[in-house]
DNA sequence: AGAGCGTATGTCAGAAATGACATACAATCA
DNA sequence: TGATTGTATGTCATTTCTGACATACGCTCT
């Protein structure tokens, strides 16, 4: 598995066709990945509509703005939880999370 | 916050009207909890279609069959991430899933 | 009654995620 | 040029999650 790994040599932009194919990712894996980048990219997609530094909205979540750049960056130390429960703060709704991740 | 007690009280079926109401939860905690109650029945409803019992499950996912009944009970020590992860691995597709938050 | 099966629940050591910090990079000013 | 602002990335101590185990509960048999 090594998901990490994958993850990481992934997003250094190693592929020019389907990573998934590549990195010999399982479906479930792939699945998984792109559920997370869809949020990643919708949390950056929110922060920016909001008129919202990576700072400031790390204080609305308690939490630091390297975390946000991470979570935005889909970095493989970000859970899904946390980018659901940031996506909620910054008022998306359970049906627009459904969206995003379909 | 401490979600963790509210949870377990919720659990316990300290309630009669709206459980959000009464613990005070915010609307995100309120969300993010429904979400994940949402994905444990459908764990169950997933495994009990296949025929398999809690431990079979834990065989697959590579987990014990605690950790399976703990899934399935809502537990707060459960992730999301796991929850999901689950019922990839039960051949829930995404959009599946988005039906399911939703 | 006792045996077997499936599920629930508490605990805990080890693993993973988190916030915080330092620091580097990029763009935009004056 | 240097200063400022926003973002990226690496590291690390602490917190949280996870699998594993023990054990209890409920049910259905014989």
């Amino acid at each position: 598995m090594d998901s990490r790994k994958k993850a990481r040599l992934t997003k250094a932009g190693w592929t020019t066709g389907s990573t998934a194919d590549f990195l010999n990712l399982s479906d479930e894996e792939s699945a998984y990945i792109e559920m997370k980048l869809a949020l990643s990219r919708k949390l950056r997609e929110r922060r920016m509509a909001n008129k919202l530094t990576q700072a400031e909205l790390a204080d609305a979540l308690a939490s630091s703005q390297s975390r946000v750049a991470k979570m935005e960056a889909g970095d493989p130390t970000v859970s899904i939880d946390l980018l659901i429960k940031s996506l909620l703060v910054l008022g998306v709704s359970k049906k627009e999370l459904a969206r995003t991740i379909s």
